[in-house]
DNA sequence: CGGCCGATGCAAAACGTTTTGTACTGTGGT
DNA sequence: ACCACAGTACAAAACGTTTTGCATCGGCCG
């Protein structure tokens, strides 16, 4: 038989009615917002842990206008990517007494809308948001609010508003003077198409890497494809049949990566002997592949920490008034491949 | 300069005072409860929009007793296979207009418990609930207080509370069928220290499934190690030095799978030529690996889904009285590895 | 002995909804 | 001309908290 008996909770009028004492003593030796004798401060525990009363959050949020929650909402919680941040995120909220709701859109924006819409309804103490949409009413809708906002990723920006992202550019310098040091000479870049985001950032600081370092950038050497695993081996292959191949194949992705893997086997190459091939992110995959990805950790669990503090900060009131910006430095992970 | 603005939200009572009308009307107008008037109807729909307004979810969850919230606890958002299961509950959960709390929490009973009394606190509709603790008290409390209750994963079960589960015992059959028709005699079985749950039932399956087919049960061949890479690693050194090597195994896990064939490789065998490798679970890594791995799926985004119906079902009352019990029909994902 | 003060506890308001009971229109039927 | 009734709208209660204003009661000091 299923669990039936209709719902019903211990309130703090039942615990009241049978300590024999007014809601407002049981709250007051709750909160300890007013002394309480020590004969009744005993007697309700004792009704309290009898009872196994606990405060109904609902009512608490609704009278206290805080929920004690914070919304995190994400295009895939299916990329291993974004649950890392949710469980930075609840690193540091968890222990502050704090939930995260996690909603995942798919990247849809009429979702993604609708999720931060849910959410505002629901009186989140905060928002951390990880979208592609570059400009988003309900974001900004939810800071006008006076909801405490944090956008996740380099992609999106927006005067007043915190923002917690790896440092692209940076990373694509670091990879690129890794490889240089390594004496790889004619270094390639697998890309997205787009000519902003993440995937652009990292482009312009290998381009600067480059410079710095007095080698010549061919424009050949840079190719835009789908960011994916066949994509990767597609942009692989092309490279791979230039008259001058690379050395060296930088990916804009660990995805993107394993495909590059691939078509270099497929071609008969070994890597790295024969060509070095380089990731972005460090995603678990990264270890696994034969041989192991080479790659640059840009540290989700620790950006999802960040948000978490810069939250924390903002509910407490203790962060600066102006908007964070917050760019963690990626770090080269050095591993077989290049 | 970042937002600021003490917090003020548009309430029904601000709709209603800009309306000229009661907010019983404005509740009507919203609900269709009660009929009203063409003139005012349209006043108020325009006066909400002009304002923006959104009820707010605690206060119509207190009133409603009712919130539109389901709970899904879990050991570890990072293991890929519970975002899987998170993504099948929103699949299902999302167009009915409920949201998805999701808390992570160690497998650590402690936690799990707070967790589980977070969310009863908040009043959530339903709870999923996956972990290691057998007996769960919280979980316990949860049903009795009416809370609909699904528990995911084999090890654990509860009279009178609904599960949802891989068919473990076929699963391990039909693995070993799989293999015992693709030839392979001497098949070996990788799997954890306890002696109950998921891996257990597999374990179970796989030696119903020798004795189905006249082969002989050899316990030598069932080596129990820690369920990590590195246990799989070990064990399948193990099992290579024996005198009568398998030329199959059987892993409880796609993780443990990989570490065998770190083995594998570093004994300098072939898979599958020289030994045959078999995981479980079919998580992303396992079509990464080299050779790809031949595994079993246990389609977590279906039990995902199957978790959110039977939630669905409890909610609006038309599931059954009894308990029920979904096990999930593994199929064998074929690759090379096997 | 009177007044004051600290200690203790209660009543009531407020948070923002939904729902129920009720009151006030006209209108149509008898 | 009256009654019933449909249509329309409002007031008030309830959900479960926290907080503020008051009231009561001793005890202490002068």
């Amino acid at each position: 038989m299923a669990q039936q008996g209709r719902r019903r909770h211990v309130s703090i009028t039942d615990v009241a009615a049978q300590a024999g004492v007014s809601i407002t003593t049981v709250s007051h030796v709750l909160s300890g917002q007013r002394p309480v004798s020590a004969a009744t401060t005993a007697k309700v525990r004792q009704v309290i842990a009898e009872l196994g009363y606990e405060p109904n959050q609902l009512a608490r949020g609704l009278r206290l206008q805080r929920t004690n929650t914070v919304a995190l909402v994400i295009p895939d919680i299916t990329n291993p990517f974004y649950p890392l941040i949710a469980r930075g995120l609840q690193n540091v909220l968890g222990p502050a007494g704090i939930q995260v709701l996690v909603t995942s859109t798919d990247a849809d924006p009429a979702v993604e809308d609708a999720a931060v819409q849910q959410m505002i309804t629901r009186r989140v103490d905060g928002l951390a948001f990880a979208g592609y949409q570059a400009d988003h009413r309900r974001v900004a809708a939810a800071a006008e609010v006076g909801i405490p906002v944090v956008l996740l990723g380099g992609r999106t920006t927006r005067p007043g508003i915190d923002v917690v992202s790896a440092d692209d550019v940076a990373g694509g310098e670091i990879a690129t003077e890794y490889l240089i040091t390594r004496a790889y000479r004619r270094i390639a870049f697998i890309t997205g198409a787009d000519r902003v985001g993440s995937p652009a950032n990292r482009v312009l600081g290998h381009r600067h890497a480059l410079r710095e370092a007095g080698l010549p950038y061919s424009a050949r050497l840079v190719v835009r494809e789908e960011i994916s695993r066949d994509g990767g081996a597609r942009a692989m292959a092309r490279l791979l049949s230039l008259r001058q191949a690379p050395d060296a194949v930088l990916c804009t992705n660990d995805v993107t990566a394993l495909g590059a893997l691939d078509a270099a086997k497929g071609a008969g190459l070994r890597v790295p002997q024969d060509v070095a091939v380089m990731g972005f992110d460090d995603i678990e995959i990264a270890s696994l592949t034969t041989p192991p990805l080479t790659t640059v950790s840009i540290r989700p669990l620790e950006q999802g920490e960040a948000t978490g503090r810069l939250l924390l900060g903002r509910l407490d009131g203790s962060a600066p008034r102006e908007a964070q910006r917050i760019l963690f430095d990626p770090a080269v992970v050095r591993r077989e491949s290049a």
